[in-house]
DNA sequence: TTTAGATTAAAACACATGTTTTAAATGGAC
DNA sequence: GTCCATTTAAAACATGTGTTTTAATCTAAA
């Protein structure tokens, strides 16, 4: 089959491995119609902007994760009880299904994310809350059930610092699994990181 | 008294200002110049680079705060009982104490180590551990002690989830202290944040 | 086949960056 | 006061960026 691929999809293909690799702002333009062997101009043309065309890559798997990631936790909800640790299990699932739109996917998804909040902080946290606020009001919401003791603004800050430590192991993982090959012997598969990384987070969010 | 200050001085003030708030990549040599009220060569002339100049701005911090660090790791050695929350604790008062090389060292520090560890993943990572890698084996080390279930390997990992959420709150520190204000009507001073993450992250490092 | 619209190609544009060069000014040592 | 090295000033340089323009090419309907 492998029917041939449109301009858009190569430069959107090229676009977001360049990007989980290097951020947005070091990959140019230039980079990616390179990467993806079609011309300069074309990513204006198709896109609009090198800004419209980050949406697009990020768009690609947000309306995958999101929709599923809400029905993970709706599902929660039902549940009696709500522990920490279950409720960050709730993202394992929506992301081993961001493998259908492409092989790695869940960890492309992930380091794009990152590096999405790492540099242009306003412009994708803004884009994200306005199209899947309630996903995110679920989640808080959910992590209160579980963490009744802890109050809001406490949870605000520590759910910052679950992202933060994600988004960071996600941006260094491959130099840190590096390290860890070299020094440890241990060859840790990307998406192996987060099964390292949820009973962390569970913990640091369970603290007294 | 207020001695005039040096062109070079002027410089590393503004520089250090302007990094903590926008990052290194971000802060063009001109911003910092016009920042200085100084001549636009005059960093190259005085710093001889770019780079150079963020490593000078860097190392003002790292000279005081690294052997304050090793200092209070190696008292903590001494004690009997050593656990997790200790060793974190072990990071105040070399904190405090860079209040005295700038008013608001401890922050600005710590903004400037989060930016450097999230654009310039190799460069400054190399220059740490290059002149500051037995302070890290030490608290390698002492991590160990206290938490001798946690294998080597996990340990690694975890203490990089540590880093990233450190990092990320620093970065993403301001505009999250405005949320704070805004939604929950909290106002918290820059310092403490780091009030709120330290429990986070012993915690996190503490789970089975 | 012809033709009109969509797409691609190649070049140029406008701008911002770090760096270098060249000249002027400054400030102690003699 | 003179002179020389240090420092500052102003301009130019080289390069890389996102974007736009203009022309060529392809594609599919009439």
């Amino acid at each position: 089959m492998a029917k041939r691929l449109t301009t858009k999809e190569k430069i959107l293909n090229a676009a977001e491995a360049l990007f989980a690799e290097q951020g947005f702002e070091q990959t140019s333009l230039r980079q990616i119609t390179a990467g993806a062997e079609v011309n300069l101009a074309s990513v204006n043309y198709h896109f609009g902007s090198k800004k419209a065309l980050i949406q697009a890559v990020m768009a690609r798997y947000l309306e995958i994760f999101m929709p599923a990631l809400e029905r993970e936790l709706m599902a929660l909800q039902q549940q009696q009880q709500i522990t920490t640790l279950a409720v960050f299990d709730c993202f394992r699932e929506p992301l081993r299904e961001l493998s259908a739109v492409r092989k790695h996917g869940p960890t492309l998804f992930l380091s794009l994310l990152g590096f999405a909040y790492a540099e242009i902080q306003g412009h994708l946290r803004r884009y994200t809350m306005d199209n899947f606020g309630e996903v995110m009001q679920r989640l808080m919401a959910v992590l209160h059930t579980a963490n009744p003791q802890l109050s809001p603004v406490d949870m605000f800050w520590r759910l910052h610092f679950v992202l933060g430590a994600t988004v960071f192991a996600q941006v260094s993982g491959p130099a840190l699994r590096e390290i860890a090959a070299a020094d440890f012997g241990e060859r840790v598969r990307a998406d192996q990181i987060v099964d390292k990384l949820i009973p962390f987070l569970a913990g640091g969010m369970n603290a007294s």
